[in-house]
DNA sequence: GATGATATCCCTGAAATCAGCCATTTTTAA
DNA sequence: TTAAAAATGGCTGATTTCAGGGATATCATC
């Protein structure tokens, strides 16, 4: 019997998700979690055989939880759920050690594959993800920037409309040092204007 | 027995709609449908008590779905279903004739109590939601705009960090058409700069 | 104690955006 | 068919952002 755990924060998605594996006679769920912490020590404790893990978490992200789990030199494989189609997306969980990408508006059967994949030591991507990675050399993907407490401040203020001097204003610091925080954000997310910065960090639900 | 329809993208999310709402001895799912279009047929053909609609659709969007039924003068309950928590969306949905508004993150219960509450011609919103419409007065909220497919393509190139000019070339357009569009599209989201623009179309689905 | 990451601050000049106007043509809807 | 909406093009000037260099203080971790 292979023991399956569940960490999306969504109850209704996870019903569905129970409800999707219940129906496989070979699955069985392990247990289900809501955030990232949980998930995390549920991981250890249960010792289950496959993950599935949404990215989106409120707590800590799919990608972090990867990384950890990795870190801990376990074998066991995560499947990773998302509702974006997103390059970046794909090419960080995947180098985080997920073992499949499946979106969330795929059909149940796309996630049983996914998991009979991984299971092979194979890596399930759905359709719409296998075109992107296909469509793009490794090089030009780059990797979802860790963002800090402050930063991810200015992201969310730039977002709502405010100019630099307006943000220094309300954090009392100097323009400066808001126009610093912008370029590194920039920089980190590796493209030349900040809207694209909004528009992935609200994608990756940084904001 | 309380007939409902269910309207929504993701599979697993139908999967566990359905699973919950079968467990309620008084309700009934009357039909599922992925997309905007079958759903509008569907409320037509199926004459159901209550719809619970994903406000993200592909094709449609929910708030047009509703206007539409609404604008049909059928007295259909409707629940809004979405993943996002923002303001516009929120008074946007509900000006459009929902009579509820649950996040996806939701439990279970509180669709079921959504529900019951509609049919009582109440309007459910969820714990997050009630605090946010409370705090602010009806005339701080404005609506999503209509969007056309222009000001959509030059959202869409904005947000990947492409300038006035290089958009311009890309469409083969004047640089002054270009800045029309931007100029049109700050005003329609009633925000003063693009970024705030480019998230909230994120948010909303728009790009 | 050293190292690295974070947060703070400063400068200049070029490039881009935004606000405020207006006008024409084509397409769509009433 | 008439009116409204969309897409196109234009101008000026003020404001803002971006690129490119810096520097210093703090804090946690190793």
């Amino acid at each position: 019997m292979i023991k399956v755990l569940l960490i999306d924060d969504h109850p209704i998605v996870m019903e569905g998700l129970k409800n999707l594996l219940t129906r496989q006679e070979d699955l069985t769920v392990a247990g289900c979690f809501s955030t990232g912490k949980a998930g995390l020590e549920g991981i250890t404790t249960l010792q289950p055989d496959v993950v599935l893990l949404d990215i989106n978490l409120p707590d800590i992200s799919g990608i972090e939880i990867c990384q950890q789990v990795r870190k801990q030199d376990k074998d066991v494989r995560i499947i990773a759920l998302s509702v974006h189609n997103e390059r970046l997306v794909i090419k960080n969980i995947l180098n985080s050690g997920a073992n499949g990408y499946v979106l969330k508006n795929s059909v149940g059967e796309e996630i049983i594959m996914a998991i009979n994949a991984a299971l092979n030591g194979a890596t399930y991507l759905c359709r719409a993800t296998r075109d992107i990675v296909s469509q793009v050399s490794e090089g030009e993907l780059t990797s979802i920037p860790r963002i800090t407490r402050r930063e991810k401040e200015i992201m969310g203020l730039v977002s709502k409309g405010f100019t630099t001097a307006q943000i220094a204003d309300q954090l009392f610091i100097s323009p400066h040092t808001v126009e610093s925080h912008r370029k590194n954000l920039i920089e980190k997310f590796d493209v030349s204007t900040m809207t694209a910065v909004i528009k992935l960090a609200t994608q990756f639900g940084l904001i």
